[in-house]
DNA sequence: TGTACATCAGTGAACGCGCGTTCACTGATGTAC
DNA sequence: TGTACATCAGTGAACGCGCGTTCACTGATGTAC
């Protein structure tokens, strides 16, 4: 039935996806390896067919992460570019993809700054290439007017903003994300009033 | 020579800052009871007389982080109010408290989004409550002008992007560092200015 | 001050346990003819 | 299609190790008289 690679693959998503959903509650770092091939209903030793050890597991995981939310969010700005407000629906689409991928997130978050040296490093140029992205997507969508050199500075606080009220969210009551949701949206507002006012005030 | 509480005490501390020093590698989660208690000098059952586990030695590292960071930080915009600049003073204060404390602090962040939920929580309302008194701090300053009921999400703004920022500065060399505080300047000056046209553009 | 007793911070040995890792293996899938 | 052999995903048993926890103890500090 399964070829050889499709059973092979299906194993790996396994042991990641174990991985994953044992992470959101204790975090990664303290996951042992035991602990994850019993979820993921496999030996230990087949572990070893798949990574070296549960650090090059953990980096999968990140760049994982990153990747889809990063797919995400750029196909959410573009679709923003056609129907208008960049603010509300950037965030409705961040929190959807919040509630469909939580563990990914959480992971990603956690270990931004409280993981193991190698790991925060990951995942911060992770979201450096994400803030990246922002910048680009802000200066030419013409909705935005800010100074040249505060493009980068402005979608690193919508960036982290956002992030930090999503993880929030996650241990949040379905009601009160609606809540921090028109938080976050007053927030990026003030944002780009206030980039307006240092684009707008002193030309000379 | 040492009282019996004076050695009681030194051995707690000496147990504490242990868990603290050894934290600032891989994650508080991951340490175990062994490796404190040695890096600490004591035997392992020691530890059994001041914790009743390792839980409980978190949230005691937490609960201490916290209290030192508030009052830090509350003592320097009581500084601010009479020097002048709110932004520039707060945070030279803050970056200078992290140098000092930095494993306090990457555990104080690192276990906000990523560590037990337990945890997470107990750090939450860590955060919170240096909000709430940067928001009363912002209401009564007089240079602050915002809508009243923008003093707390504004304060939010500033604390999320204030200790995200400084998370990332543990692992920057000392001049990248002054090019972030200069980042961190200018995002809160943003924040303010935001503000302030929220306050004043529809006064009917 | 000196003596007898109480307190209690810290210990060392022992326990059972889950861990990471290895290795020779099994048996189903894939390939060559 | 059928047969013989190669590949290789997954395994079960075994290893030595550090772990958390317990317990009866030691000996210095504290207290009462």
């Amino acid at each position: 039935m399964a070829t050889r690679s499709e059973q092979r693959e299906k194993t790996r998503q396994a042991i990641i996806q174990a991985a994953l959903s044992l992470s959101s509650e204790r975090g990664l770092p303290s996951l042992s390896l035991r602990e994850v091939t019993r979820e993921a209903g496999v030996a230990p030793a087949t572990f070893y067919r798949y990574f070296t050890d549960m650090e090059e597991l953990q980096l999968t995981l990140v760049d994982q992460a990153g990747l889809k939310l990063r797919q995400l969010m750029r196909q959410a700005r573009t679709r923003v570019r056609i129907e208008g407000s960049l603010v509300t629906t950037s965030i409705e689409t961040y929190m959807q993809f919040l509630e469909q991928n939580s563990e990914l997130f959480r992971l990603l978050m956690g270990d931004l700054t409280g993981g193991p040296r190698a790991l925060r490093q990951e995942i911060f140029k992770e979201k450096q290439r994400f803030v990246d992205e922002l910048a680009i997507d802000l200066a030419s969508d013409g909705q935005t007017i800010a100074l040249p050199e505060h493009f980068p500075i402005i979608s690193e606080m919508m960036v982290n903003l956002v992030f930090q009220g999503g993880v929030e969210a996650l241990d949040l009551p379905k009601n009160d994300r609606k809540r921090l949701e028109r938080k976050l949206e007053i927030q990026l507002n003030v944002i780009l009033a206030g980039s307006f006012v240092f684009a707008t005030q002193d030309e000379s």
